[in-house]
DNA sequence: TGCGACACATAGCC
DNA sequence: CGGCTATGTGTCGC
């Protein structure tokens, strides 16, 4: 199903708010949510400003879309000598967030990506059963050689220099585990996973999940031997077990990189999938000798047997440039830096509390005074760390939350999560939020700035519907309080039943981003061509449920879904104008009580991988005009004309 | 300055 | 619910 056809016709139709979309401010919306084909959501944002859990399902988000770089050796049907189609199915799951129109990840932390590949027009038992044949384009006299296996590999590049970057893996035992580099994968074709469900299987150890996930991942060849030939090439995979999907997680760059130029600007970098057939060397001597260091045509690899194997390549997708940050404290903090003191903690576990108070401050790192900070500890390695949270000074405490009372103090490193917050709302608690400045202000001209404020006290509880989606507006207006991408306005209003209501709402909505709309306001022609291809939308689920079969007595997709937009559904919203902009002037009614933003301009192309099936070749079309920076095509058709970017492999 | 190593914090898993 | 696990990132010291 097309997400087009899911429009609601007021995004889709029309420029229903051209100023809305344009709003600079919008650029300023800390948390940007975009609706993954799967229901799931992605929630990007600047590490610099806000700090997420490691564990926090917003750190799962769909990244760049792979554009098709090229597609190379031709693979034959050994009987019937039919040319073989293939299509490169990969996905970005963490990682990687859309800043200032920019693909960002960061040095240090995990990225994962996964991929399928599939056979259009050729079933999975036929393919199973058949044997494939590769031929060499650049060599006349190229035999033909028996395909053991098809297999994807990933490799990493700079962007600038065009030099290989080499990627390191980790178990999830991290630094007590081995490093490794990621492996090639053997894979039979496949449709490859919703974003949701490498999610629910990233850190799965329970047998019973285990299994659940199994025929998702993993087909076994020998538990239907009946069903095979055994001169297909189900029998030539090098095990029992092969993968469907290709799971790269716990990736990073090497640490050894520089991800910035001598200049001091950014260098660019992009991952790459590759799709080869692997086969034995003939018999006698090696025709790829000469290949494999001049050409780069094809990679000799070493079978798990000690035999020799090369690696062919068929077809390779690359990402758009992306930005790695380093390890520089000033990709970690900023003065727009969003930390949280909350109590939330206190306030979920001391039950026996009179107090419904649980403030929630915004602020930078740089509003606490050196002098109000806990003193430095000078620690030796040898020795732990004291905890942050439970040595906070009580006189800090005190003041920070000058007359709001029991709250525990939390140190600007806290992490903020949206879960927090909404925690908070959950258990009727109230809160209070601040931008930085405003926090400075409030411990400074305590007195004053209640006055300013009149409406707003930290004692008073907010009621949720008063929660919008705002930028950060850092003073500009003294009503909106910014948390993350909420904002509270200021106003007595309260209806605690409304929250109900509105949960509900924001579960059956059908969001759309602007960046949709946008992108539909200026190609809609363009847009509403489907850019999937047919294979993918035969293959793909038809609705957002788990493919997955035997999912009894486990939480369903559509439960987990629901937790999962239920902890970000703040960030959901209607197309009401008003969601689109930041607007103090904004009055609340009551058909619309929680604001929803989708500021952020991002087409659903953008998460869709950049090829269109054509003419039995894959071509990368010059689509999205609009947004082209986010993807430089590496092929253009021009007449008939077909330019194409060079690649780790040259033909 | 940047990196390896260790440490802390915190949500998810079981 | 409590203990364990995984992972973003703070920090030390070279």
């Amino acid at each position: 199903m097309s997400h087009i056809q899911e429009l609601p016709r007021e995004v889709a139709g029309e420029t229903r708010h051209p100023l809305q979309i344009e709003d600079p401010l919008a650029d300023q919306q800390i948390i940007q949510t975009h609706l993954n084909d799967d229901g799931s959501t992605s929630n990007y944002f600047d590490k610099r400003k806000l700090k997420i859990a490691p564990r926090s399902t917003l750190q799962f988000k769909v990244g760049p879309p792979f554009e098709l770089v090229g597609s190379y050796n031709t693979v034959l049907e050994a009987d019937t000598l039919e040319t073989v189609l293939f299509q490169i199915n990969p996905r970005i799951d963490r990682g990687f967030d859309f800043i200032d129109d920019g693909w960002v990840g960061y040095k240090r932390n995990y990225f994962t990506l996964v991929s399928s590949f599939e056979t259009p027009g050729l079933d999975l038992d036929t393919f199973l059963n058949s044997s494939f044949k590769v031929q060499m384009h650049d060599r006349h006299n190229s035999p033909l050689l028996l395909v053991k296996y098809f297999a994807v590999k990933i490799r990493a590049r700079s962007d600038d220099d065009r030099t290989e970057i080499s990627l390191v893996q980790h178990t999830a035992k991290r630094d007590k585990g081995p490093q490794f580099t990621p492996a090639t994968c053997p894979l039979i074709p496949s449709a490859l996973p919703q974003h949701q469900i490498i999610r629910e299987a990233s850190n799965v150890r329970n047998s019973v999940k285990m299994r659940k996930y199994d025929s998702t991942f993993f087909f076994h060849r020998d538990e239907d031997r009946e069903k095979y030939n055994v001169h297909g090439i189900v029998y030539s995979y090098p095990d029992e077990c092969i993968q469907k999907v290709a799971r790269y997680e716990r990736v990073q760059f090497a640490s050894s990189i520089n991800v910035k130029k001598p200049s001091q600007q950014n260098k660019h970098f992009r991952l790459h999938v590759v799709l080869g057939a692997v086969t034995n060397p003939p018999s006698g001597s090696s025709p790829y000798c000469n290949y494999d260091d001049a050409l780069n045509v094809c990679d000799e690899m070493t079978a798990a047997d000690g035999s020799r194997e090369y690696f062919i390549p068929l077809q390779e997708m690359k990402t758009p440039p992306l930005i790695i940050r380093g390890r520089s404290p000033s990709n970690y903090t900023s003065s727009q830096k969003v930390a949280v003191r909350t109590s939330s903690s206190v306030a979920l576990s001391d039950k026996n509390s009179t107090s419904s108070i649980s403030p929630v401050i915004i602020s930078p790192r740089s509003s606490i005074p050196p002098s109000l900070s806990p003193p430095e500890q000078k620690t030796n390695r040898s020795s732990k760390r004291r905890s942050k949270v439970s040595e906070n000074p009580p006189s800090l405490s005190s003041l920070v939350n000058a007359g709001v009372g029991q709250n525990e103090y939390r140190t600007s490193k806290r992490v903020e999560t949206i879960e927090h917050i909404e925690r908070l709302y959950k258990e009727k608690t109230s809160l209070s939020l601040r931008t930085s400045e405003e926090s400075n202000r409030c411990r400074n001209e305590d007195k004053a700035s209640d006055m300013k404020r009149p409406k707003i006290s930290r004692q008073d509880s907010i009621d949720p519907k008063e929660i919008e989606l705002k930028p950060p507006t850092c003073g500009s207006d003294e009503n909106i309080y910014v948390v993350g991408s909420l904002a509270l306005t200021a106003t007595f209003q309260s209806d605690q039943n409304d929250l109900k209501l509105k949960r509900r709402r924001v579960n059956k909505v059908e969001a759309r981003t602007i960046a949709d709309a946008e992108i539909l306001k200026k190609e809609p022609k363009k847009c509403l061509l489907s850019p999937k291809l047919p294979a993918q939308s035969s293959t793909a689920p038809p609705s957002p449920r788990s493919p997955i079969e035997d999912s009894q007595g486990e939480e369903s997709f559509g439960d987990s879904l629901n937790h999962d937009l239920h902890s970000i559904s703040l960030s959901i919203l209607d197309e009401t104008s008003s969601n689109y902009r930041h607007d103090p002037n904004y009055i609340h009614s009551n058909h619309e009580n929680i604001a929803r933003s989708f500021p952020r301009v991002i087409g659903e192309t953008s998460f869709t991988n950049l090829y269109v099936y054509k003419h039995d070749k894959f071509r990368m079309k010059d689509r999205l005009p609009s947004r082209e920076i986010l993807s430089l095509p590496s092929q253009v058709v021009e007449g008939d004309e077909f330019y194409q970017e060079i690649s780790f492999y040259r033909h």
